[in-house]
DNA sequence: TCGATTTGGGAGATCGTTTACAGATCTTCT
DNA sequence: AGAAGATCTGTAAACGATCTCCCAAATCGA
């Protein structure tokens, strides 16, 4: 035996370790390791008795740097404590696990600065991929991942340029059915509580909001209506107590995320108000916990766990080598409705009748309970409404069925 | 100019194209990266300004296969989408970005399997440390990773063998303090809904339950009221389902983590009963949601964000070469009392007054709103108690305060 | 039987760093 | 002035895989 094909304590066992032990060259193991055809089947079971009886693991260190490709992926959003990103980061994960990549957490704080730091973390890790939920990212360090073959996608928002593949929900769609249906609920004094304007999500929602709006024929009663927030549970909170503090009130509100969602109705409770006779409201996202906070929340809810594994599929696919133009995969929000946007009944609104619209929707109220275990996603207590106009599906290619792939295990 | 010398497309720039640009060798490169002192200032600058020039990324692979050390931690927890785990990884998140370590995300959905395949993975990746928040790890690795001095800290959960360092609340204490206060409050007919009994949350949250009803004299109505559950929330309903469907029922429940505790709820609003008149309920982890349920929620808070923080320092400790014996940290969970365990009212059961145990909390009701931002973490609307007997606080050498490091943005 | 073709396997270069070692230059002291 | 340190800087050998060549053996055809 030579000096260094010894497995000598500490030293972490090579290829050349069990090279030497099977009596044949490192060439022939890693052609075995990779499954390459062409080696005698008797070679190829004395070297993986080898490698067993080693307990050999390659190192990945080594196989990336002669591949230039570590098959890892960094996956950059804004907040990992928020239930909507994990329930996409869960979708990721099970795609990645179940192609054996591996993801590299890089949670950004909607912060610029650490936007940067992690993408040229990407950069310098040599990843396959990266999906990004991006804030504002350096378009010259995407245009360096692209021209360095890293495969990029984007998904839950899109980037300004619009160059890549991504997956999202029809945020617009999503939006202007919240308004309709609080039109059809009899509210019309409607506010908006979005998102940074910076977001294509936050963006979006507010878009539909005013779309819908207008297509109703009406207007904002104030501009004070519309409040751009942060995406954070305080700054729901502080954009309620400002519609709260004006001195005319609307009437329902229509909030862009789940834990804005939140901080607003711990801000309407704070004031000793109630939902929805004071103030109804209609949030994004269908937290696990919207069912049973009080009242019962209506919300558009986002397939947040697809949403994370179409954009992983379609990562795969660039990786795989598909080079096909950009795509875009857009999934379908679902209104569902509680108490929180019961049935406008005080007589000091005349019943606002929207021209065109009638209230299409009925509460089919409570029912189906349990529901979380390994089944899809019918959450519980809520009507739920499909999406009416499938209008901006823009993808091509691909579907935007989301049915591929059983959830495991959750 | 050399060959390879040029910054060619396609090519990334390495070191040693930086070298020539800087008209030095390879050697000072890497010196001056690395911040080693004895290096002329003027060719510091010279490199200094080469690497900005070429936008230089050094291979983080290459600096792994040489140091044999990526800058890189393991993060092995059962659910991402548990926002006690996520608020956990927030914590470590922080720590290790500011000290320039990475992290990768392995999901273990308390299978022991892919626990397993992490581990591996770990190992394989030359990671210098991980964070295990551990179900049912193989003593093997963790003994392979040990010899190989890659450093591994456990969090939120001990391991059996308890030979490692690591991060835990006061799962014990927490429980009897909640079965105290339920006590307290007049119900006397007690359940529990624990978690697995091979995790040591599970166990201990049990553990105290039981040693606070015999510390009170008490004894378990019937064996049946003690349920294991999974963690989740299908679980949780599942088993607050079959304590409803007992002939005698407990008045009230201990439920032993967040999510069990809203499939709990959402099983006695199915069901069309009252909490707390019909069954009083004591959560674990404050989630952000417990205080605007019906009714709020009250629970045994984890601090879970430094839970998170401290064990990535326990884990930078030991990267950085500390070698004294094992160190767990505990901290202490509070109790918040919101009014799914209000005062029991009705006269069928006779108030059980408990021998040396006085209410010695007051429901100080609402308050201190917002609080979220950059806060530490008053939680809304809930009145505060710190654990009363510090008792297991088996850390030696590091406290527990839980204040160094101001929690960024959020 | 011999040459041509196929097939299997080994030698060794290579990926981009770090770092032990050896020079080279400059002080400083006798 | 010469020797002995003290400082820097460069040379080149790793680290552990992959993969291109290239050679040896086996197979085949005539």
């Amino acid at each position: 035996m030579r000096a260094r094909g010894v497995n000598q304590t500490g030293g972490t066992t090579t290829i050349i370790d069990v090279a030497h032990a099977a009596g044949v060259s490192t060439a022939t193991v890693s052609r075995v390791l990779n499954g390459d055809a062409r080696v005698n089947p008797a070679l190829a079971a004395r070297v993986q008795r080898a490698v067993t009886k080693l307990g050999y693991r390659p190192s990945r260190a080594a196989r990336t740097l002669r591949t230039q490709q570590a098959r890892v992926w960094a996956l950059i959003i804004p907040d990992v404590s928020n239930p909507h990103f994990t329930d996409m980061v869960r979708g990721i994960e099970d795609v990645a696990y179940s192609a054996g990549y591996s993801l590299i957490l890089c949670n950004t704080d909607a912060d610029a600065e650490k936007e940067r730091t992690y993408l040229e973390l990407a950069l310098a890790e040599h990843v396959v991929g990266v999906i990004l939920a991006p804030t504002s990212p350096d378009p010259s360090l995407i245009e360096e991942m692209l021209s360095r073959k890293v495969s990029i996608v984007t998904v839950d928002r899109r980037i300004s340029s619009g160059m890549l593949d991504g997956a999202f929900v029809n945020n617009v769609a999503g939006a202007e059915q919240a308004v309709d249906h609080l039109l059809a609920r009899g509210y019309c004094h409607l506010a908006c509580i979005t998102g940074p304007t910076d977001t294509t999500t936050g963006r979006d929602r507010l878009d539909g909001f005013m779309s819908a709006l207008r297509r109703n024929g009406l207007e904002l009663d104030d501009p004070a209506f519309v409040r751009i927030g942060d995406f954070r549970e305080s700054g729901g909170q502080r954009e309620m107590e400002a519609l709260l503090s004006l001195s005319v009130r609307p009437d329902a509100v229509l909030v862009a995320n789940n834990l804005m969602t939140l901080g607003a109705l711990k801000a309407i409770v704070a004031a000793g108000l109630e939902v929805p006779s004071d103030m109804a409201i209609v949030g994004f996202d269908d937290s696990s916990w919207n069912a049973v906070v009080h009242p019962p929340l209506t919300c558009v809810a986002q397939p947040a766990y697809d949403l994370g594994a179409e954009s992983a599929r379609l990562l795969l696919s660039r990786i795989d080598g598909h080079s096909g133009p950009n795509r875009e995969v857009m999934l379908v929000p679902t209104l569902r409705i509680r108490e929180s946007t019961a049935e406008r009944s005080s007589a000091t609104h005349a019943r606002h009748t929207v021209p065109g619209i009638r209230p299409s929707v009925d509460d089919a109220g409570g029912g189906n309970g349990r529901g979380d275990g390994k089944a899809r996603s019918p959450q519980t207590g809520a009507a739920t409404v499909p999406t009416p106009r499938g209008a901006t599906s823009a993808l091509q290619n691909r579907t935007t069925r989301s049915t591929k792939g059983a959830r495991p295990t959750r």
